[in-house]
DNA sequence: TAGACGTAGA
DNA sequence: TCTACGTCTA
């Protein structure tokens, strides 16, 4: 028998409208939006080549602009947010090669963006709350490419990606 | 209204018996049983003092002596694991002073041990297997708290932790 | 804000 | 083996 995992397709995934929200990373998982548990980036292989399937912004590393359908991504590796460890240069490789590759293919990406919300309980005792989620914000392509200089002075890749038109708008939160 | 866990009481929890299996250590908050999600050492207040509540013995600190009946448990603390990070002395605090309080208390302590098991499936795609799990191994007494040099040349805290007479024993896993 | 015997995928 | 835009409690 063969596993089917939504997660590793490109574009859509069925069952999951723009607008969804999650509040846990690991139910983006399991739905089968982004397989990868904590990292922002997941990708698969297409003919050979790594592609972008689906990131997470959840602001963490500070760079995603938040004009409406333009998205700006920093790339991973290097530890650009951590000054615990030495920074480095990031390189083109894992997911900084797969969303490169999905410019360069035309790929489209799923986007997930933590945003704000209200107050909700967590599971775990239902003592501490989160205000915040993760919502699905629909396709976008991967426009432009280049590498700068993050808040360490070591060079990060920053990804421009555009929303693909023709989708749901996204409402209110 | 008031939140009750039974995590944050002494002794054993209503519904879990001792050989209970549990595959992820989230499990192991929800059901009452630790409520530290990664932190292998859980407590609460007694009359002003910490006391510890349970344990998880993982063998990442890879110091738990196997003897039947007997658990030898490494402080938290200084990264006696991690190599990456600088190690230092353990300190008594947090769940260190705890274990400490707990032996003077002579208060029960919930041991939960990370043994081997067969393959079971990931709940994250079915595809990856792990091939350990969490099981209540039942009540212990601190009986013992010393200090000692860990791998790493910094001073460490070692607990003698004896097994609680008259309950279940622990069949084969 | 920092610490913690976590997890899964590459 | 290592990385990763996690998540909780103190």
């Amino acid at each position: 028998r063969k596993w089917v995992n939504t997660a590793k397709l490109l574009g859509a995934v069925p069952g999951v409208e723009v607008g969804d929200r999650f509040r846990f990373r690991v139910e983006l998982v399991v739905i089968g939006l982004h397989r990868q548990f904590q990292g922002g980036i997941d990708y698969t292989k297409k003919d050979g080549k790594v592609v972008a399937t689906s990131i997470v912004a959840s602001g963490r590393y500070a760079n995603d602009a938040k004009c409406a359908d333009v998205l700006m991504y920093c790339g991973q590796g290097g530890n650009p947010s951590v000054a615990d460890k030495k920074p480095e240069d990031q390189k083109l490789k894992r997911g900084n090669l797969a969303l490169k590759n999905s410019m360069d293919e035309g790929t489209p990406v799923r986007v997930i963006r933590r945003r704000e919300t209200l107050k909700t309980p967590s599971i775990l005792g239902a003592r501490s709350g989160r205000n915040y989620a993760y919502v699905y914000d629909g396709l976008y392509a991967v426009t432009n490419c280049r590498q700068q200089r993050g808040p360490y002075g070591k060079l990060v890749f920053m990804f421009r990606l555009n929303r693909i038109p023709g989708q749901p708008k996204l409402g209110r939160f």
